[in-house]
DNA sequence: ACAGAAACGGAGCGTACGCTCCGTTTCCGA
DNA sequence: TCGGAAACGGAGCGTACGCTCCGTTTCTGT
């Protein structure tokens, strides 16, 4: 077992073939390519794809690190933002963004599963983030008081849902929808929200189920 | 090829069997439930449910029929409301409602494909009460101008996946989205939408699409 | 130049799905 | 009662997926 620059040439090369092949087709057509489509459009075998990735999520994993630490990227500039409420929503619109270019991304986020390990640290340095975006909102009074750091994963479920399904058709439709929903998240908004937000083992328990 | 009157006994039963153990299934695991599943539990053979739906899609028209037919009724009486937002948000809230009771309904129309006949003709029948609801309550000043009869997909689509994400952890949660996008929805909101809304054809397009 | 370790590639396995085919069983009118 | 039409049921087909296995090829240090 080598360490990772005891590669040799031809083993280097086909690795980073088959990263940039699984970035371009993760990044058009989701996560859902087949693997054979990746290493055929690499053109490379099987075999060599698992030698290098155990299995089909750990790709995915390392293909998506660096819109990962992208995020978090975006996620800390935000929360230095004057206007809090104006670094919140850009946040979101640029992540947002980031789901309609990388569907790959949109899938790993948006959609249940898909729990590898540089998600799940992209997802544990993000929440203190997020905290602090909607806490500096609320006292700078621009957010409304009853949303919570727990809602923050139904914006991307559902900007997910109107990307998938309007990509093809109207592709930045999913502005329309985020701006509608930010309007119903400005202080001053006419209801109080029924029913709790969702709590941490909720949430984790929504991003990792599958059908029993 | 016999009227429908005409089936042997046996035969009859069977369909009886079929239709209530498919209600039974498609509701509480949605659509996707396999069909043998559905035969076992109906405590019949495959080839006895193909012969009486020629496809899967035909079986879950069939047993929906009844719950599109309970949307469209329920739209009917919404539109004859006093206060139209009153009438609009009730609608909204009974027909999602429904999705999270049976899921095989939001599968049908929270998710993209599955338009058989009946589902189709209920999509008819819908889009003209749900026009007249909007205009009302704009007229009225209660809904914010510049969202559209093409908007209100958006609200299905994406309350069907939170009711997906959420249905065994909190099935209450979805009435917390609802809420926080109808707020969104009212009149006065702070922006005016960005992007136009979709169009009749963009919608059927964004209905049908598979993966190509 | 050459041995052998390393890497390769794709046929094939296991699984799950919708759907079909056809030998067997059941119903029902004469 | 009994024959044939009607209905039955489930093994099996085709497809698509993630992943493995192993005979073949390629690289690399001596």
């Amino acid at each position: 077992m080598p360490s990772a620059t005891t590669l040799r040439s031809d083993a280097r090369r086909n690795r980073g073939r088959l990263v940039a092949s699984a970035r371009e087709l993760f990044a058009t057509h989701g996560v859902d390519v087949p693997v054979e489509e990746i290493t055929q459009h690499a053109g490379v075998g099987m075999g060599t794809l698992y030698r290098h990735f155990s299995t089909k999520e750990e790709l995915i994993d390392a293909v998506l690190e660096d819109a990962f630490s992208g995020l978090v990227d975006a996620a800390e500039r935000a929360v230095e933002a004057e206007d809090a409420w104006a670094g919140f929503t850009s946040f979101l619109e640029y992540a947002i963004g980031l789901h309609a270019t990388n569907h790959g991304l949109k899938d790993v986020i948006a959609e249940r599963a898909h729990g590898a390990k540089r998600a799940q640290a992209m997802r544990a340095r993000m929440r203190p983030l997020i905290r602090r975006m909607i806490e500096r909102a609320q006292e700078q009074g621009t957010l409304r008081a009853d949303f919570a750091p727990g809602d923050v994963p139904l914006i991307f479920w559902t900007s997910g849902r109107v990307i998938e399904t309007t990509a093809g058709i109207a592709p930045n439709y999913w502005r329309r929808y985020l701006s509608l929903l930010l309007d119903g998240l400005r202080l001053g908004a006419a209801t109080t929200l029924p029913e709790p937000t969702l709590t941490p083992a909720q949430l984790q328990r929504a991003t990792r189920g599958r059908r029993a």
